[in-house]
RNA sequence: AGGCCCUUAGCUCAGCUGGUUAGAGCGCCACCUUGACACGGUGGAGGUCAGCGGUUCGAGUCCGCUAGGGCCUACCA
């Protein structure tokens, strides 16, 4: 059953289509036949108010490709699908809606706000799932799962509690990393470092009692506010003497001490003193605890001055108290100087704000014991990261982990299941206690933080599928089988991930990690609004079809950056449209459907047949191998190449004669559409993974074995097909008439030209295969007629290719500037050949020591150098 | 400061365990509307494989060093 293909390729006419059929018959779903070899993963979820970007696109692809080879290939595939609730960035955009509003969150109150938040996820949450689908994602969506569904809700309150339990999660006082905007705590992963040209600032201290002063050097004057010591090395001769003694703070006219820190204080680096603010800074907070000094709270959770910062600073911005704080040091004449600096700031990643160090109580996951698994687990080879680099990033992060902090002062999102009594006892439970264990008071509330959107990502292999109930999902699906992912998210998410899944399943969740690269601009910057090259993956679809954007990530896709341009989509869009042309041209020619197709007697193939079935076959054996190494890059390429430069331009060329009727009998004729559908077929399969609806809807039109292409099976390489014989004499057949094409423009013929070949087979068999197939190149080099075996005139070309003597023999005499040019070239070029193999063969040690295969290579490559030296100089 | 990676044709990149003549896409030049395709076909130009040194019969490929670029990690005021 054949039908037309339309004669433009137009995606738009049948990609949403074709989407909708696939998950119409449920192909997506994997089936319960337990003794199929299985193959699951799990997406990383997006957020779920997120759109689709190029990244995802990316990622997306990527799983696609193996998830629909693998289907392919005969295993019980589940890709599972969902969405993230991404704490802070979803908060973050609900609270801009009503900003815009006019409404603040803490008008609606945090119920209010939280109700907000789900109507809007119910809104725009299917959104993503709707663009993933355009891309083609065969994901089963029966099974789309969302961070805080309830099923995943328990897992992530069983998780917390267990860990309490075991001592691994803990309240307490410390210094954490607070973003002033958020007004939240945040974790250390989520801190981005950038540098910045500032200013560093030499202020003096007047030492109590005397004339002297400690000079100290700052970047952040504010912060002087809530000094509470000073500290020089207690073995610094130039100090030494003053611990114990007082500095005047100036502006706050406050008495500080004077004290010896020998872990704080470095006394080669700079004046070899230092400030000392044990509530605004990290090492100053270890420092104060040491020496006893007491912290000063001087900024606020939203970035302003407290009143512990003197009456004229509270209020103020820090970064306006920064300015103030200068001014007046100035005017009192403590400022020493003011030099520029550059050096890195941490901010927070989500908004860009500078993070304040900031003490507060918090929940922590002690991570140690977490982490000394994890990294065992990669060493032991059990998970394998892809590429291998990222291996040591992990566990240089690992080795050097510090604890986690996971409460988040937001309202959305997992609340922490920790419950306090009107006496503040805690009771950490999966639900709410009814009262009190330690006191009986019935007066209970919960905490009000909530947990980092990233813990519940860490569950997210196993909470997906049922976990901690062991259901028939999670027997069968895990752990998953690779894990797919771009390396930013290998601290945040990857690693976690392993920690959780080691500890509360003890399975690794996955057994590879593919981290792919950034999808960046063809220069090689990061896309972004602000510079204008962000490339719209959806616009994309729109204009070329899904099939050409996948195509294009994948060929680019070794595991690197990717450098993307439009114009790139553009040439792989040609891609596409080459092969909907090449199957239209199969069709207009095939008058059997696939049916028939599989009925080819091998023993009767003709050598070009042979010869296309090699090649096939050498590309099917390529593709699998490298899909099995992530290696996308080179897998689209083999049948980038295969099917363009091998399929189209030549093979199909080349049975034109037969197919159209122009030689050979029926019987040819027949067969030769058998292998044209063959190689199609094959091809398309070959293809599904990358391109999926094109492959899909042309094999619909040929009428393929099964109802649709995405659960045919995939081709495997045959040993029968491997054909070296073929190879070898149609890679002579084809240089032969590129020679052909070649010397013709040399010497200044139009292609209407015809000339006579002279070939010389080296025994019977090739001379005959030169005479069956003499027609192909009378046809594709446009020839009067090939002679085999004759003797060539005088005066004709002369040159000896793939071994074989040819002349070229012409109307008339030619001789043109580039043909003279032209053969200098070669026969200079064959010279030094020559000679390098002769210096090759003269060294005794080569000959001894290289192996014999290469030694009589370079034997048989001088030989016919020589030859072709020969024939190129008669051209002369 | 430590770690990882990159430097190959005008541009963006492949080159697997070292082995003949270093490849692709895009771009460029010339010619061609040949009954699938001008999103096409044919032919062509273009590379001291960053530099230096070493190992080897043989190095783009392995090992050092140098220069340039990128990324990650890190509490130096």
């Amino acid at each position: 059953m054949k039908e037309e293909l339309d004669k433009r390729y137009d995606p738009k006419a049948f990609e949403q289509r074709i989407y909708a059929m696939w998950e119409e018959k449920g192909y997506f779903a994997p089936d319960d036949d337990r003794d199929r070899p299985k193959f699951s993963i799990v997406i990383p979820p997006p957020n779920v108010t997120g759109r689709l970007h190029i990244g995802h696109a990316l990622v997306n692809t990527l799983q696609d490709i193996i998830v629909r080879w693998k289907r392919m290939s005969g295993f019980n595939t589940l890709w599972l699908p969902g969405t993230d609730h991404a704490g802070i960035a979803t908060q973050m955009i609900v609270d801009r809606e009503l900003t815009k509003q006019g409404i603040s969150r803490f008008d609606l109150g945090r119920e209010k706000f939280v109700e907000k938040v789900w109507e809007y996820k119910e809104k725009f949450g299917s959104e993503i799932i709707e663009q993933l689908k355009r891309l083609g994602a065969s994901a089963d969506w029966s099974r789309l799962r969302f961070t805080l569904d309830e099923g995943l809700s328990r897992a992530v309150r069983y998780v917390f509690v267990k860990l309490y339990e075991d001592g691994l999660i803990y309240r307490g006082i410390a210094m954490v990393n607070w973003c002033p905007n958020c007004q939240t705590a945040i974790s250390d992963v989520e801190v981005e470092y950038r540098e910045r040209d500032a200013k560093l600032y030499h202020i003096d201290y007047p030492i109590e009692g005397t004339d002297r002063k400690l000079t100290v050097a700052t970047t952040r004057p504010e912060t002087m506010l809530g000094d509470t010591g000073v500290a020089v090395h207690p073995d610094d001769d130039r100090y030494k003497s003053l611990i114990g003694k007082f500095v005047m703070l100036p502006i706050a006219n406050r008495r500080i001490p004077i004290v010896g820190d020998a872990i704080l204080v470095d006394p080669e680096f700079g004046t070899g003193v230092v400030k000392v603010t044990p509530a605004h800074d990290k090492n100053d907070y270890e420092a104060g605890k040491r020496d006893n000094l007491p912290q000063l709270q001087v900024i606020d959770e939203t970035g302003h001055m407290t009143n512990e910062a003197g009456p004229e600073f509270a209020g103020l911005d820090r970064f306006d108290a920064r300015k103030k704080v200068l001014e007046k040091l100035e005017a009192g004449g403590f400022l020493n100087s003011a030099k520029p600096y550059h050096h890195s700031v941490g901010v927070h990643g989500k908004c860009d704000t500078d993070i304040e160090p900031m003490i507060s109580r918090q929940w922590f996951v002690k991570i140690e014991p977490l982490a000394q698994p994890s990294i065992d687990i990669v060493k032991n080879g059990t998970i394998q990261i892809i590429p291998e680099s990222w291996q040591a990033t992990y566990f240089n992060w690992m080795e050097n982990i510090h604890d986690w902090t996971i409460s988040r002062q937001l309202w959305w999102g997992h609340r922490i299941p920790a419950f306090y009594c009107a006496n503040d006892h805690v009771t950490v439970a999966m639900e709410t206690p009814a009262k009190c264990p330690q006191c009986g008071s019935a007066e209970i509330r919960q905490e009000t933080d909530v947990l980092d959107t990233w813990f519940s990502s860490a569950l997210w292999p196993f909470s997906t599928m049922g976990w901690p109930d062991e259901t028939p999902d999670f027997q069968m699906f895990y752990p998953t089988d690779v894990l797919i992912t771009g390396f930013d998210i290998l601290f945040f998410w990857v690693a976690r991930m392993i920690m959780m899944g080691l500890r509360f399943t003890g399975k690794a969740p996955f057994s590879q990690v593919f981290l792919n690269g950034l999808v960046r601009d063809e220069p090689g910057d990061k896309m972004s609004k602000t510079k204008g090259n962000v490339i719209d993956p959806l616009d994309v679809i729109d204009e070329v079809g899904a099939d050409a954007l996948r195509f294009t990530l994948a060929i680019f896709a070794s595991g690197r950056d990717i450098p993307l341009g439009k114009s790139r989509i553009q040439g792989y869009s040609a891609f596409v449209n080459k092969i909907w042309n090449a199957a239209r041209f199969a069709m207009m020619h095939i008058d059997t459907d696939l049916k028939d197709a599989a009925q080819i007697d091998r023993d009767k193939l003709r050598v070009i047949e042979r010869w296309i079935l090699s090649r096939l076959n050498d590309a099917t054996k390529n593709v699998n191998k490298s899909l099995s190494a992530f290696r996308f890059d080179e897998a689209s390429n083999t049948i980038y190449q295969f099917f363009w430069h091998e399929f189209c331009d030549w093979y199909i060329e080349m049975a034109k004669p037969v197919l159209l009727g122009r030689h050979g009998d029926a019987s040819d004729q027949k067969q030769a559409k058998r292998i044209l559908l063959e190689v199609l077929d094959r091809s398309l399969r070959l293809l599904h993974p990358f391109m999926p609806f094109v492959t899909e809807e042309i094999w619909q039109k040929l009428g393929g074995h099964e109802p649709s292409i995405m659960i045919a099976p995939y081709p495997i390489a045959e040993e029968i097909l491997e054909d070296s014989e073929a190879e070898r004499l149609i890679a002579a057949i084809k240089s032969m008439i590129t020679t052909v094409r070649n010397v013709r423009a040399e010497r200044g013929f139009t292609p209407k030209d015809r000339f006579k070949l002279y070939i010389r087979g080296n025994d019977t068999r090739e001379a005959n295969f030169f005479r069956t197939y003499a027609y192909l190149l009378i046809d594709l080099a446009r020839l009067t007629e090939v002679i085999v075996d004759g003797e060539a005139p005088a005066g004709s070309h002369q040159d000896v290719i793939e071994g074989f003597h040819v002349a070229i023999e012409f109307p008339e005499r030619v001789v043109t500037k580039e043909q003279i040019e032209r053969t200098q070239r070669e026969i200079e070029k064959t010279r030094t050949e020559i000679a390098s193999n002769e210096s090759r063969l003269a060294n005794e040690s080569f000959v001894q020591n290289a192996p014999p295969a290469i030694v009589a290579g370079a034997r048989a490559r001088l030989a016919e150098l020589r030859e072709r030296l020969e024939k190129l100089q008669q051209n002369q």
